[in-house]
DNA sequence: CTGATTAGTTGTATAATACAACTAATGTAT
DNA sequence: ATACATTAGTTGTATTATACAACTAATCAG
């Protein structure tokens, strides 16, 4: 891996994760939610039925964030909240049926941008791009840790 | 490609860009600044010199947006921000010496973190990822609204 | 010269988020 | 079984990131 190898896949990385996330804002506007809630819907829908603490997990947020969240997804409708009667603690939260039918229509529009995104790549290339990527998610997962150096920068006089 | 190997696929994507929101997170705490200053020291860093308006299209920022991002890092001593006197609309942004310090470091995690991941990775997969991540990035790039991007650059030196 | 365009700033609003302090429920150990 | 610990979730508070609209100042075009 040459340096200046990493340098043009970093930029091709950062120009991914740009689209990636023009991709949800979009998406999420087109259905008149924000893109928290469009997240937590995604990963409701695919569920079926998950506690808060849960979905925080799986979404890596904060249970304080979930909360308002969610609370703003029952407001406008989108999924129920109850308490699961074995363990008082614990949230069931569900999709509304309308929540299934947002569901539904993001997770089309999902399925149809890399329907698009696809048929402009010869077909030849789908399997070794599958692969690619799996792999690639693979090793980011297990590289991710945060361990910092904390010496650069904590406050500059300002001039 | 079938429904079900596109439902994979988007999550081995989601996964992705949740990892890379992480990375950028830590690169930057890790440097003491926030994630928006981040990005904006890195295309400064590129650019050598660039103006506010340009830096917002590259980023797909409002202007707005990066005036501030860019007030607070004049502030933390990143940045120097001087009027163009050719035409005095102009701002011309570029590092200060702490912040070349700064971008250099950055630069370095940023590429480490990517040497990582490859040395996880067999070698013979290499230049399969480059050349997947390449044409799923251009295949994006023309299936995104291209609303913000090169065009409106005119002028500027690279690297 | 006047009106239009352009770069940047400021006012305001909102979304997304975390951390800390809290409540309520449940588990555990003496 | 009582007291302490742990867990799920909520609320208070603060910060970051962001856009849009209204504005100023500079420059361009007719």
């Amino acid at each position: 891996m040459k340096p200046d190898e990493i340098r043009r896949f970093r930029e091709v990385m950062r120009q991914m994760q740009r689209n990636l996330g023009l991709l949800s804002k979009s998406d999420a506007a087109c259905c008149g939610i924000t893109v928290a809630q469009c997240h937590a819907l995604l990963e409701v829908g695919r569920s079926g039925e998950i506690t808060l603490f849960n979905l925080a997990s799986v979404l890596g947020l904060d249970t304080s964030t979930l909360s308002r969240t969610i609370e703003g997804m029952v407001r406008i409708g989108l999924v129920e909240r109850k308490v699961n009667p074995r363990d008082r603690r614990y949230l069931s939260i569900t999709l509304t049926e309308r929540g299934e039918q947002v569901y539904v229509d993001i997770n089309r529009t999902f399925d149809q941008f890399y329907a698009d995104i696809f048929a402009v790549i010869p077909e030849d290339k789908h399997a070794q791009i599958f692969e690619s990527l799996h792999l690639l998610s693979t090793a980011m997962d297990s590289n991710i840790d945060p361990n910092c150096r904390e010496e650069l920068i904590n406050e500059q006089p300002a001039k």
